[in-house]
DNA sequence: CCCATGATATATAGTAACACATATTTATGA
DNA sequence: TCATAAATATGTGTTACTATATATCATGGG
């Protein structure tokens, strides 16, 4: 009986964590998106900044920081007429890690 | 010059491997999915069985199946008349562990 | 103080992809 | 050929991608 309540408990939980996992996992599967928190990793940009670094239109970069906002994956702060982005989920750094590590350090 | 080259073939390699990485991602981005890769991390498990596991329907098991057959990360295998499914994409097994490291073991 | 400008955000729209359910089909072994 | 296991087909509602157009917001000059 307590075996059965603490599987169910734990299937929950999964459940729960795959959710949010995946809720993350979602904002993380675009390659600008990702591309954009790699420049982030090092330390916070500008929007502009990002623009110029990847080569992106102003439009097109403010929607994906806006959905990395909205997921609590970056954070937003002004400074003056310009807006520095930082992360601003600490779980993600480790993934950011991981997937470099297995994406781009192929040697 | 070298050095633009440099900057340009490094920013090319990131940006493809920004899309392999974010392709792997949208695979991984769905609950059901999420949690039948790591149902397979200890070991190959039958269609069946992960029906079981997860108490899911038997088409859309094999739908979510289907899709991580699609790009790559997992591998079927016919034994009889069960098909055994088993994690193909040595890449997905350190993704997994962080992932569970960040979004499971929250102690 | 108002305005022009630069920096960023939001709105809108069309196409494509995804999520999920139900129905049907294919393969295999008894 | 029947029953079981798995795959595919199909439909419908939802979300994502990306572009263009427009709005907001802060600042320095007049």
């Amino acid at each position: 009986m307590y075996v059965e309540a603490e599987i169910e408990i734990s299937q929950t939980a999964m459940a729960a964590a795959a959710e949010e996992a995946a809720n993350c996992l979602k904002a993380l599967s675009n390659p600008s998106r990702l591309l954009l928190l790699c420049q982030l990793v090092p330390g916070e940009k500008s929007v502009g900044e990002l623009e110029q670094a990847l080569d992106l239109g102003q439009a097109y970069v403010s929607q994906q920081l806006a959905r990395l906002r909205s997921e609590g994956l970056v954070r937003a702060e002004r400074d003056g007429r310009v807006v520095r982005y930082s992360v601003a989920d600490p779980r993600i750094m480790p993934v950011l890690k991981v997937l470099y590590e297995q994406f781009c350090a192929k040697v």
